[in-house]
DNA sequence: GCCCTGGATTGATAGTTGTCAATATAGATG
DNA sequence: CATCTATATTGACAACTATCAATCCAGGGC
C-alpha cells in the first residue's frame, strides 16, 4: 500500500476494509498506556536513541514484560532497534506516526 | 486536563503516565478494524450525520455487535449520537480526531 | 391500548492480551 | 572456556474483548 495516498483521511472517504485492517493494528500498538509512555520517551529523546536499560526502570514492571511490550511496538513498525555490543537501543519511526496524523486529521474544507 | 495544552506532542516530551492511560484509551477505541470503518463511514459522511440503519448493514456483523462498538466510539468520545424518532443518528466528534493527531505529529524542528 | 420496527442491553463463550517467573541467548570480560 | 550482564523468549494464568442469540426498551401507527 502506498504510505502517503491522497486523502487518506478517515473524513475524506469511508475506510475500505483492508485498510481498515491495517491502520487498526497500529492504533492497537497505541492503546496500551505503556506502550505510550514508552514510544513517548523514544521518541522524545534528544539523540534519537535509547538503551533499553533506560526504559525498563521508568516502569514499575518486570524486565520481560518491558521487553514484550518494545515487541508489539517494532512489530508495529513504530520502533526500530539496534544492538551496540550488549544493549539494545531503539529509536522513533517518525513516518509512521506521521501517516497515523495524516489519517486523523480532519480535512480542511468540507 | 487541558484538551490542547502546548506542546502535547508524544515526541516533545515523555507522556506522563495519566495522560498516557488517557490518550491510550482512545488509542484502544480506534484499535479494531470494524471501529475504524465505522468511525470513517460518520466521519466522512455529507451532511455529518448517519443513521444506524445504514451502518449495521454494511458489516457482516450481528446488530447487537454493530451497536457495541458504536457505544465504545461513543464512550472514547470520537462520536456522539442523537434519537431521531425511531432512529439514531451517529456524528463524529472532530475534536478528540484532531486532539489525536496533535498527539502524533512530530515536532517540526529537532 | 396493541403491535411493529429500530436500536440497546444482557448473558454466554471463544479468543486475545498483559503480566510474571523461569529460561534462553548474545556479547563482554576475565 | 567460564562467567557475568543485558535482552529476548517461553509458558502459564487472570483479565479483558469481540461476537452472537435472546431479550428489552422507545417511538410510531393502528
Amino acid at each position: 500500500m502506498s504510505t502517503q495516498e491522497c486523502c487518506a483521511a478517515l473524513a475524506a472517504a469511508p475506510l475500505a476494509a483492508d485498510q481498515a485492517v491495517e491502520l487498526a493494528s497500529v492504533f492497537k500498538a497505541l492503546g496500551d498506556p505503556v506502550r505510550l509512555r514508552l514510544l513517548s520517551m523514544i521518541a522524545s529523546t534528544e539523540g534519537g536513541e535509547v538503551c533499553v536499560c533506560e526504559l525498563t526502570p521508568a516502569f514499575d514492571l518486570s524486565q520481560p514484560t518491558i521487553s514484550h511490550h518494545l515487541k508489539l511496538l517494532r512489530q508495529a513498525g513504530l520502533v526500530d532497534c539496534v544492538r551496540r555490543g550488549t544493549w539494545v537501543h531503539y529509536r522513533a519511526l517518525p513516518a509512521t506516526l506521521d501517516r497515523l496524523a495524516t489519517v486523523l486529521r480532519t480535512p480542511v474544507a468540507s
